[in-house]
RNA sequence: GCUGAUGUGGCUUAGCAGGUAAAGCACUGCCUUGGUAAGGCAGAGAUCACGGGUUCGAGUCCCGUCAUCAGCUCCA
């Protein structure tokens, strides 16, 4: 079904009322300020102002006080019908709001707000009656950056103060605490901590994976690897460059040339892939198909980089070198539905694992893109299909789509409430043209296949970003980088540390040993902070009993324990991927 | 790329009227053999991101570069 964003309206309302209380204020502050557009927005709202004086931190506060004067004054938000002519002659001096104005579709009325008899901004409401309304609402400035005027880089850019508002002081409160508890989980600050990953300034963008970090990843890929062999699924992989010709023919050169890494072999020019579907269809290509080999499965871990802005780059969220899940499904037409179903499903199951929580986006034909508008039609058509048939929520994003064809998209939450998108299906009826794919059908005729291009993780660099914040570095047992840790009470119980250690890793468990001469509590604290899902405790007690004590997440202590026992609880919990 | 901020030992930070670097953690050694989140002592470790400039003197001021962070733009 497709979802339209429900909407708090008493919020939403005090919140635009603030953003006037907010242009009041900085208007009385500045008397430059040109003033552009202050929407609401999920935590607050914003101003998006025009002043050659660049606002600092340190002029909040004053800000804020200005606000909180203006609200105690307790004016009403009276509105005012203006004409178009008398609009344009009040904000003559104003060129965005004249623009806003003259962008305002005849029919539609032409209103202005005051906020005392001081103050008025061009607007269509509603506001609240009068500030009296908004004395209760905790509010606060906590960031001023550039934003483009109508949002084009084309345009000038201008200085949006960014303001946190709640109905309540208490809910700001919260949210503000809600916030720093998030930093905590921040895939950056826990992959350094963890050892998970680096990223080095001779290569921005570029991941480094550390030993900790490849365990996260591999069990990632072993897990991919089980779910697609049971899917129908083969695997491949192709050159991590191929030459110009090719991406010229996928169309990718006249798209992406200038996100694309190239480099030059005996005179021709090669592009590293940032897309491993022509790879793909080479294969695809490389012998001819009936249609009895259709649906044909083949995916691939793929490597690819893509030139992303300096200022795009960050974390594991978004970098330049990324290894996607990815896979391309070709069929005949009458398979199409039932092969997005069957991703969709895949999708659905696998963020189950791992806890999360999605919503589907359905994107649309875009403007410079290729095609006929039947095709795009009907591909649009069997997304929506397979959405509708399988109940999932969605919204639409009208545009959004690639170049090549429609797709959904499944997007995950990072832990300040930032979304990201992960697993995609994209539907193409262009490359299967551009490269003259074939398969015979039953008449014993030559028919075009239909392709799919599908990820599930979306890029594994992406989704073990946001895995770490999700479990706030700490992973569930069969992600674990290590699952055991054995920690000695005293060196009188090294050797019979050890030897629980070496059992242990004889059953397959990734198992380490602290036999340091520190106190226990030391070793405790250490092996906790590193998140550590189980550790085993043994002394002269243990020792003598030949029994373990253990201490996991959730409980201090349990003593007592056969080691066997264990191991089989242990080895349970790995392959039903307990969360 | 754009706007703004930041950049001090492995990590987290202090130092900001400019007078040649401070602490905790981690690390090494010694003492301690201790039952569930930090035992004690000692030691080693930094050309203060990089390159210029101002100054008798720069971690501290100015300019540039690079990187990081937030937001904008972009994201096949």
């Amino acid at each position: 079904m497709e979802l339209k964003k429900e909407k708090d309206l008493e919020l939403e309302k005090a919140r635009h009322s603030l953003a006037h209380v907010l242009a009041k204020a900085l208007v009385s502050l500045y008397p430059d300020t040109k003033l552009t557009i202050g929407p609401a927005i999920e935590d607050g709202f914003y101003y998006d102002i025009d002043l050659d004086h660049s606002i600092t931190p340190e002029e909040f506060d004053k800000i804020e006080k200005k606000m909180k004067e203006i609200i105690n004054k307790g004016e009403n938000f009276v509105k005012k019908v203006v004409s178009r002519e008398e609009a344009l002659e009040l904000f003559k001096n104003n060129p965005y709001k004249e623009e806003l104005i003259n962008d305002l579709p005849l029919d539609e009325e032409v209103s202005i707000y005051y906020t005392g008899d001081d103050f008025f901004d061009l607007c269509r409401g509603p506001h609240v009656e009068s500030c009296r309304n908004l004395q209760n609402y905790g509010f606060k400035i906590h960031s001023i950056n550039g934003a483009y005027w109508r949002g084009s880089e084309k345009n000038k850019m201008l200085q949006r103060v960014y303001c946190y508002a709640y109905k309540t002081k208490k809910e700001l409160a919260d949210h503000i605490a809600m916030l720093e508890e998030a930093k905590k989980r921040d895939n950056r600050k826990l992959g350094k901590e963890l050892k998970l990953f680096m990223i080095s300034p001779e290569g921005p963008g570029f991941p480094f994976y550390l030993p900790n970090g490849m365990i996260v990843r591999n069990q990632l890929i072993d897990y991919w690897r089980e779910i697609h062999r049971e899917a129908g699924y083969k695997e491949i992989m192709t050159p991590i460059m191929l030459n110009r010709h090719l991406w010229e023919t996928s169309g990718h050169w006249d798209h992406y040339k200038d996100n694309m890494y190239t480099s030059i072999i005996d005179d021709d020019t090669y592009a590293i892939k940032p897309m491993n579907c022509p790879g793909g269809v080479l294969v695809y290509k490389n012998e001819p198909h009936s249609y009895r080999d259709l649906p044909l499965r083949m995916g691939e871990l793929g490597l690819v980089h893509r030139y992303e802005k300096s200022g795009e780059l960050g974390g594991l969220l978004r970098v330049r070198s990324f290894t996607q899940d990815d896979a391309h499904i070709f069929m005949t037409p009458n398979q199409v539905k039932d092969e997005i179903k069957g991703v969709v499903d895949l999708i659905d199951r696998v963020y189950k694992v791992f806890g999360f929580t999605y919503h589907a986006e359905l994107s649309t034909r875009p403007e410079n893109s290729m095609g006929s508008d039947e095709d795009w039609e009907l591909a649009t058509d069997a997304l929506r299909q397979a959405l509708d048939e399988l109940k999932l929520d969605y919204i639409v994003n009208e545009g959004d789509g690639a170049f090549y064809g429609p797709k959904i998209d499944f997007h995950l939450v990072d832990a300040i409430g930032r979304t990201w998108q992960c697993g995609t299906i994209q539907l193409d009826f262009q490359l299967p043209q551009r490269f003259e794919l074939e398969y015979v059908g039953e008449d014993g005729e030559k028919h075009r296949p239909i392709m799919i291009h599908r990820v599930i993780y979306g890029s594994l660099d992406r989704f073990i970003g946001l895995l770490i914040e999700n479990f706030a570095g700490a992973f569930p047992l069969w992600l674990a980088p290590e699952q055991v840790r054995v920690l000695s009470l005293t060196e009188r119980n090294n050797d019979y540390a050890e030897s629980i250690k070496k059992q242990l890793f004889n059953e397959g468990l990734r198992v380490e040993s602290d036999t340091r001469n520190e106190k226990i509590g030391y070793k405790i604290r250490e092996a906790l902070s590193m998140k550590v899902p189980y550790l085993i405790i043994v002394g002269d007690e243990e020792e003598k009993n030949n029994t373990i004590s253990i201490r996991g997440r959730g409980f201090e202590n349990k003593s007592g324990l056969i080691l066997s026992d264990f191991i089989d609880r242990l080895k349970n919990e790995i392959k039903t991927k307990k969360i």
